[in-house]
DNA sequence: TTTAGGG
DNA sequence: CCCTAAA
């Protein structure tokens, strides 16, 4: 048996990608490194099908997709197995097929007859133009031979069906599906999936009616796509797309290219295997219904940030079959929105992920960014409602809070919905000082703090909203950092928050110990001066009562606070001109 | 992950 | 309020 060799394309481990004809299914969990090799089990559908993990989209570090170089037979038969050869090096452009035109410029151009290509009976002069599996270089070979560098020694470790089955259930687990369906009637959903195409690929293949867009199989299916975030982080998802996939990017790793759809729209995109991967629309790229009149940029990356993209290949290049943008809502709430808007697919939830890494909680800053870009979200959408849902391009914008290593990746989502409005997040409304009164009003009702309402500051620079949060601590509050210190005693943040915190979420354990150090050099400030109270009190806050103070003082005496000699005292100095080793012992 | 220290 | 180091 001839085995060809095609790129399947990048996955998380543990996922499932496909080609256009054939859908490919890492059934084991090693991790898809280069050079290794890994077991999928192919099987003829006429849909791009890849599963991803949605850690991947929710955290920073989560999984690192791989790419699969897949060795494909000549003639794939449902549920062959073939092993996939993991390949690291580049894949030039000049290597590709004559299917897709290349210019001077290593632009690609796909004609119409591009997506006909998809069809079953071309799978041969598909993959005809493999790659090499030791190389990693296209198989320039156009004599319509297959290499045979691959055997399938590998078939004796094929999988069946049922095993197979655990990674992709059947259509009638959507159980857990639905929870992450936004805002659409579960009717509207595509019915199709992978498996009742499996069971007819031959006779559903063999017409191109299945694979042209706009036909009556493409009519039913609902164009508006979303993705919900996952209940439990470590879930993974699977994502079936029909492959009236309208656009392909090229394969030249790190260069920009111009891609162009069958619709005729270009853009530029950049592909980088390790690193990103950059689309910028320049019209209507990823909208072949409604061409944009401004252009679209995208940025999918992933890494450090929660941007991922997910590949699946045919012809030896790349197809982007979507693109995936996260926002964290709340917490480690997720709301997805995919990039194409002319393609339907939907979202199943999977199972557990196969291999479940360390995850990084999403920082509080990123949280509350995210959620004011959820809030916006939801309005530009709510004004939208009834304009048509396509068109929707989503400019990502990553950028770290620092250049320190590690990179805490935070992620700025700027969309555009329609010209004219503004890309940017909007900011919550600038509070003026008047805010820092509010919370002085004595009543032990922090409850009624809304973080995000009216005592929600924010700092906005110009360009870079960083958010600053200038949480005015109330009286309450500060006697219930008293009480919290005088039960736990200085050191025990964590359990004075959740004592007493509980239901102020946008008080940390940090917050609560500065507040304390500050609450240290106020009562020792305050014993000092004790005739001139008002006046340190300028920055046009109230002053604390001098009983509150007094117990602050009383508590210092009783829990020291560690260490508190030598810088604190230092600035406590310069700014408050009273040293703080003053309370340590003020007694 | 929490705490301490410093800015 | 932020950041990092250290535990």
């Amino acid at each position: 048996m001839s085995v060809r060799k095609a790129l399947v394309g990048a996955l998380p481990f543990g996922g499932e990608a496909a080609t256009n004809a054939v859908s490919c299914t890492v059934v084991d969990g090693e991790q898809l490194s280069p050079g290794h090799t890994t077991r999928v089990v192919a099987r003829r559908i006429p849909k791009l099908t890849f599963r991803f993990h949605f850690a991947m989209l929710n955290h920073f570090d989560s999984v690192e997709p791989a790419y699969i170089i897949a060795d494909l037979m000549n003639e794939v038969k449902e549920d062959d197995c073939y092993i996939p050869t993991m390949v690291a090096e580049e894949i030039a452009a000049e290597h590709l097929l004559p299917g897709p035109k290349i210019d001077n410029a290593g632009a690609l151009y796909f004609d119409e007859n591009f997506d006909k290509g998809l069809e079953i009976d071309d799978i041969s002069s598909i993959f005809h133009y493999g790659l090499k599996s030791n190389s990693g270089g296209l198989d320039s070979n156009t004599s319509g031979e297959g290499k045979d560098e691959l055997k399938c020694g590998g078939f004796d470790a094929i999988l069946h069906e049922d095993e197979v089955a655990d990674l992709r259930p059947t259509i009638g687990l959507t159980t857990a599906c639905e929870d992450y369906y936004l805002d659409v009637d579960f009717s509207q959903k595509v019915p199709e999936l992978d498996y009742h195409f499996c069971e007819e690929s031959d006779s559903r293949n063999s017409g191109s009616e299945s694979h042209s867009p706009g036909t009556s199989n493409e009519a039913v299916r609902e164009p508006e796509s979303y993705i919900r975030g996952p209940d439990s982080p470590n879930d993974y998802y699977e994502m079936t797309i029909p492959c009236e996939s309208h656009w392909s990017l090229g394969s030249t790793c790190g260069s920009e290219m111009l891609v162009k759809d069958k619709m005729g729209q270009k853009g530029l995109a950049t592909c980088d295997l390790k690193d990103n991967v950059e689309a910028k629309p320049v019209a209507g790229l990823l909208s072949s219904g409604k061409p944009h009149k401004s252009e679209k940029k995208i940025n999918l990356c992933h890494g450090l940030n929660p941007e991922r993209v997910a590949w699946t290949s045919a012809r030896g290049k790349f197809d982007i079959s979507a693109s995936l943008v996260g926002e964290t809502v709340d917490g480690d709430d997720l709301s997805m929105q995919k990039v194409f808007t002319d393609i339907s697919y939907e979202v199943r939830k999977v199972g557990p992920l196969l291999r479940q890494k360390r995850l990084r909680k999403p920082t509080r800053r990123y949280i509350e960014e995210s959620s004011q870009l959820k809030s916006q979200y939801h309005r530009v959408r709510k004004d939208n409602s009834t304009s048509s849902s396509k068109g929707k391009l989503l400019g990502v914008r990553h950028r770290n809070k620092h250049q320190h290593k590690g990179a805490k990746a935070a992620l700025l989502i700027s969309r555009e919905v329609s010209p004219g409005r503004s890309p940017r997040p909007v900011p919550f409304q600038e509070q003026d000082s008047s805010m820092k009164f509010a919370g002085i009003v004595g009543h032990d009702s922090d409850e009624e703090y809304n973080p995000v309402g009216c005592n929600y500051s924010m700092r906005t620079k110009r360009g870079s909203d960083r958010r600053k949060q200038n949480m005015v601590w109330t009286l309450s509050e500060v006697m219930k950092l008293v009480d919290g210190i005088s039960q736990f005693g200085v050191g025990k943040w964590t359990a004075i928050r959740k004592t007493f915190f509980s239901s102020s979420s946008y008080r940390t354990s940090l917050d609560i110990r500065d507040k304390w150090r500050n609450l240290l050099r106020a009562s020792c400030m305050q014993l000092k001066s004790k005739d001139e109270d008002e006046r340190t009190w300028r920055n046009g806050s109230q002053p604390l009562p001098k009983a509150l103070l007094q117990r602050v003082s009383e508590l210092a005496s009783i829990h020291p606070y560690p260490r508190c000699g030598s810088k604190l005292s230092r600035t406590s100095r310069r700014d408050l001109s009273v040293p703080l080793s003053c309370c340590d012992n003020p007694f």
